[in-house]
DNA sequence: TCACCAAGATTGCAGCAGCATTGCGGAGCT
DNA sequence: AGCTCCGCAATGCTGCTGCAATCTTGGTGA
């Protein structure tokens, strides 16, 4: 973990750099604005401490010019400016988080994994099947992208058949995802949703194709 | 944008509701932890906002819980619990931000949209479709900078549209985002949400159509 | 190999659930 | 007070979907 200190006081930036690497953090620390900039540039660091009083003007200003360059590393401001409207000032021009001084380490620390927790991928229920990309949660169909959308009861049929590609699903498996036990069928409803399913998967170019097994059920096959 | 306000001073929760659906915020109240547990469940917020001092616990024990079911939404603590070690306390067990009562406002705003720009979060700052540049934490649109102004609950629909472009919105998901669980509606609201958005988007060239999903939901497309 | 037939594929059709549109009136804001 | 927003409901429309009729396919047995 890596981050950059921005920060005039000479004492206060060494005790916490001190503080920061007993914590296992690598900080690297400069005066001045202008060789913040050049410092993002050069490294990769997790998060940013940054004072507003600076010597080469108002810390602040960084902010926008940093995310200009696309990165959103974390930002926390530290500063003795800590009036209500300041801090309003500061997280409004894009910083993370802001802290008034004076603080303790304890306290930056836990405001600093605060910042960095990452979200645990959520579960990625994402299908793939030749050029789809297949969202059951959303009920949605996109085809190099581009949205395809389908009818309710096609999208359940080709989601049962995309969860279990190259592998055949019963009849009755279809069945039951298609249709609750309240909705009983008597005809060929399923065969025909296949059937019209297949036409709009060839129209958009899909690139799967669904194949029959005889007397048992249904296989979803990438080309 | 959707959020779950846990505070139970029922004064300032009204005001707090108030105010934020002035930001075009939804909230969902609720002044028990049990409940908040099971609104979590029904609902998905954007972020929480949790009192500490509760009728029926400390409000922290709810931050391990929801994280336990891999929630990890944004949750910023309100209360007057405010000395710096109780500070750390909150944002160790894992608060993403913690704010002493009393507070302004526009602090609470400002933080809210810090917490929600973090890369952690879904929520994007700005959204682009067609012509159109959606701000959702600021509540506005441009096209091609010719700012349009949208009716709140027009807006929220439209937000949550963009957010998932090209792909299909759950009827129920728009729903969600645009009224809280004390809202009911028995009629065909949305529709009308809908019909008349289409028809401010079409006078104001903004390049995008919205699809219907028979069945499913809405889909925003660029033209 | 060929005929036979059951299983599957396709497609027109009608019914209807779901959606679009719009006027109205009440509520809320300035 | 005047305005916009917004929920509601009436109306009309669209296209999904179940059904059935018809055609095609492929497995089976003599």
């Amino acid at each position: 973990m890596r981050i950059l200190l921005i920060e005039d006081e000479r004492q206060l930036a060494d005790a916490l750099s001190v503080a920061l690497r007993k914590h296992g953090i690598v900080t690297d620390h400069t005066m001045h604005l202008a060789d913040a900039i050049e410092l993002t540039h050069q490294n990769v660091y997790d998060a940013i401490l940054l004072d507003r009083r600076l010597p080469d003007g108002e810390g602040l200003t960084f902010i926008p010019e940093l995310r200009r360059t696309g990165a959103d590393t974390p930002i926390i401001v530290l500063t003795a400016r800590n009036e209500p409207m300041e801090r309003v000032e500061g997280l409004n021009v894009g910083a993370d988080d802001y802290m008034g001084k004076p603080f303790l380490v304890e306290e930056l620390m836990a405001r600093l994994r605060a910042v960095l927790r990452r979200p645990a991928s959520l579960a990625e229920l994402h299908l793939t099947a030749g050029r789809m990309l297949i969202d059951p949660l959303h009920l949605s169909v996109t085809v190099d992208t581009i949205p395809l959308d389908l009818p309710r009861r096609e999208l359940l049929v080709l989601a049962a058949l995309a969860k279990r590609k190259d592998k055949t699903v019963l009849r009755s498996t279809l069945e039951a995802a298609v249709y609750n036990y309240e909705e009983e069928i008597q005809s060929n409803a399923l065969d025909a949703h296949i059937s019209r399913l297949r036409k709009r998967l060839l129209d958009a170019g899909a690139g799967v194709a669904i194949h029959n097994i005889r007397g048992v059920g249904y296989l979803l096959k990438e080309e």
